[in-house]
DNA sequence: CGAGGCCTTGACCGCGGTCAATGCCCGTGG
DNA sequence: CCACGGGCATTGACCGCGGTCAAGGCCTCG
């Protein structure tokens, strides 16, 4: 869930009462992670969120022994597999850091529990997602209507950062294109 | 937003104490259109959500004078621009009824006055937003993962009633593919 | 009977994928 | 300090899926 409207959730965070705030901190950890490492395996169920304190971690699937990236987590990013964290039932995604990360992590059925004692966090639930389902609409959107080229400079000037620090092979996957086609794509002009 | 998993969603509503749902059927009213009728135009924003009691509805937008349909909606489904009616922004896309449609309307703001009175009814916007996205997810996932033919294929088993009802040119573009490309794939045996 | 909407069929072609070879950079060990 | 190997990116040759354009068929309805 990339933060790109992240004043809309600070405001709402920022208005929650300390008991609040306390009780999210009782229920979450934080935890280190070395690159390479996975916070979520394919199959398994995503039982905690991951928020991002420091790193670059990727969401990925698998299509025929190829890796095809769907989400690229930075800073202030939230990291589940959606479904399957919503649904409760196993994964088809991977969760891997790119780096070394930093993340702090909290177990669903605590927050689920929590929700129901303060239904302000329902609230930031529901902010969260609508923000998650605007992305990934507008995401759907580009596969639909932008071609390989338009796709790679909209990402160019939405997000010149991610190119100097994530490999090209997963910001190709993530484009939905080939390294190959993306080596192109670049090399001209 | 289909209705697949809509078990949970009744649970919830069913589990409502009456002077939610009265309350909520004061800001709710019963509408009739006609076949060609629009729901949501293009460029307007969406400021009320349409629960289809009756008929068949398609969500599109234009790209280069050509209409591409990103969902198809029957009695039970919400139907909404998400994106417009989230951000209250105006509309990429238009809603059109394919038939005679007969529909209970919710204006938005009346809807998030009503939340606030009743928080219960936050729960349920989360839970229809999860299922929209889950399903969105799972759209997009099927785009990237199955070519032309697996995806008419996989249509015609989950919804095979949705090929009686709504007309090629539409369930092609639904698809992704063409008019004459789906026209060879069914052809084909 | 004619017109228009919708679908089918044919001919053609281009975007982007695949496969394979090569290049480049960097870390590790002799 | 250089040599080697591995990971990542580039480049070239080829090709197939599905799009486009155009013509023709088939209903339905006035």
């Amino acid at each position: 869930m990339s933060n790109f409207h992240t004043e809309k959730i600070n405001q709402l965070i920022n208005a929650f009462p300390p008991n609040v705030k306390n009780a999210f901190d009782l229920i979450s950890s934080v935890k280190n992670f070395k690159k390479g490492d996975f916070l979520l395996y394919e199959e398994e169920t995503c039982r905690k969120s991951f928020y991002l304190l420091k790193g670059i971690a990727r969401k990925f699937y698998r299509k025929e022994n190829k890796e095809i990236t769907t989400e690229l987590y930075f800073t202030g990013d939230l990291a589940i597999s959606f479904s399957s964290y919503v649904l409760q039932q196993p994964s088809r995604e991977s969760i891997e850091c790119l780096t070394e990360v930093s993340v702090s992590i909290t177990d669903y059925a605590a927050f689920q529990t929590l929700k129901q004692q303060f239904p302000k966090l329902i609230e930031l639930d529901l902010l969260m997602t609508e923000l998650y389902t605007v992305w990934l609409e507008s995401r759907m959107f580009e596969f639909h209507t932008l071609n390989a080229t338009q796709r790679y400079e909209r990402l160019l000037q939405q997000s010149p950062h991610l190119l100097q620090q994530v490999q090209l092979t997963h910001i190709a996957s993530y484009l939905g294109i080939s390294l190959e086609t993306l080596s192109r794509i670049r090399a001209k002009k």
